[in-house]
DNA sequence: GCTATCTAATTGCATATGCAAATGACAAGC
DNA sequence: GCTTGTCATTTGCATATGCAATTAGATAGC
């Protein structure tokens, strides 16, 4: 089913007179999707209406477009005309990924249980683990994700209220947070760091395994334009997990 | 210094007849650059002389070009003229990259050892740990990477003879094998993967720490045209390294 | 109601044309 | 030799034009 073009204001487009046209053209329309105006879904104006709008060529429309869907940020079909792309859920090594996808696609039982949850600021221990000030109020949630009733990786996760106030309403009955996110919030950019760390105490009962055992940590911190969201560390037991990633010398393969 | 044009030759352009004319053109510079044709560092011809060769216009031989270049695989100035890019040395989070470099970057003193190198077909074992055939012709060698002196990441490697001849009249004195490689043969395809696993008895002693302490593991595979050129784990002490990489919801940032 | 057909909206591709911008090469002048 | 200026080459950008391919939606026929 279509979607109703009502939903993308053509007038949203402005551009800032800097660089060659195509060029502003291109970046109109990406702030206008990676900020929310343009929601996932929706159709982009055609690319008649834009080139009345913007007093350009169709040609000049034409290679913004689909510079833009070369990127992946739009779909276009002919007739069908355009429209705003779904974020993939996974691309290269490390994406943003589901962890009940992740189960499932090695073909096991996926199940979780939330440890702890604790809406305030952020203890001494946890601000210094999660490079936090002391001032800003987060969520602090532990989640533990099993795979065939194992323990599969231990997730310590901080929620900063101020950027996803909705947070505060949702106790993460139906979805971990991880994935409760996916579709609660925007991120911009995003950073990892992966590292191998031995269990403590506390991870080593959680995932069942001896304490001092080498675990896979990947660390990893979003934002919104500049504006942290979350940051998380996933802690996978060393032994049975492995990141694999493909790619050519010039990028993708 | 610009480089002599007569390293490319214009005839080598073939087209194929499928899809578009531009993705044609795209196509075969990309494939004559991938499989050695044109070097890097020597001069594509100019927009004109393609346009003539395959009786195409200029805007259709440009777009091509202009895609290349977004792609990486060539770099373009006006007047200049348009020449084939190196690789790049490093990309995203994992990419292949020269350990003398890393630590380089790290400000600190870099030095390395041959601790063994063995040019036969390979042992039970090896074969095992790199997935081989066991009448594959293969160098194996194994190098300690040092940074101010103290042991940074123990390297193990086999390289397909087949592949690349050249390293038999090789001995890694001036350069580590990683570094010769990537001046010596080419690649398309690379695999990673990732994981933390407790040091064994030898690895420890080489990289001075306790037996059964997390590393970080990364084992490497690369290809050429589907050919194995050549295989590596590279394991560091995990409580010293972290990888780190940065990125977007649509990819690039 | 269901299916086959037609129509028109929309993107995809290629060409031709013209001018702008950057700059290597060379010549002129000191 | 050195600097300065001019010229020609090459890429960058935008427009106008025309046709092809796809297909959603409307229409006609059963």
């Amino acid at each position: 089913m279509t979607q109703d073009a009502a939903t993308t204001r053509l007038d949203a487009v402005k551009l800032d007179g800097t660089g060659p046209i195509y060029d502003q053209i291109r970046r109109a329309v990406r702030d206008l999707i990676l900020n929310g105006t343009w929601a996932p879904g929706t159709s982009v104006p055609p690319e008649h209406a834009l080139m009345e709008q913007l007093g350009a060529s169709r040609m000049t429309v034409h290679r913004a477009l689909v510079q833009l869907a070369r990127e992946g940020l739009i779909t276009r079909r002919r007739r069908s005309g355009t429209i705003v792309a779904s974020p993939p859920a996974s691309h290269a090594m490390l994406d943003i990924l589901s962890i009940p996808d992740e189960v499932k696609r090695l073909g096991q039982r996926y199940d979780y249980e939330v440890l702890s949850r604790e809406d305030r600021r952020p203890s001494a221990e946890i601000a210094l683990r999660f490079g936090l000030k002391r001032s800003e109020k987060i969520s602090h949630v532990v989640t533990l994700h099993r795979a065939d009733g194992r323990p599969h990786v231990l997730e310590e996760r901080v929620i900063h209220l101020a950027v996803v106030p909705a947070v505060a309403g949702e106790d993460f009955s139906k979805m971990p947070p991880g994935d409760w996110l996916l579709g609660n919030s925007l991120w911009s950019e995003a950073e990892h760091a992966i590292s191998a760390v031995p269990a403590e105490p506390d991870d080593a009962q959680h995932l069942g395994i001896e304490v001092g055992e080498p675990c896979l940590l990947i660390e990893r911190r979003t934002w919104n334009q500049s504006a942290p969201v979350t940051a998380v560390r996933l802690l996978y037991p060393g032994a049975r997990h492995r990141f694999i990633g493909r790619f050519g010398p010039y990028g993708a393969v």
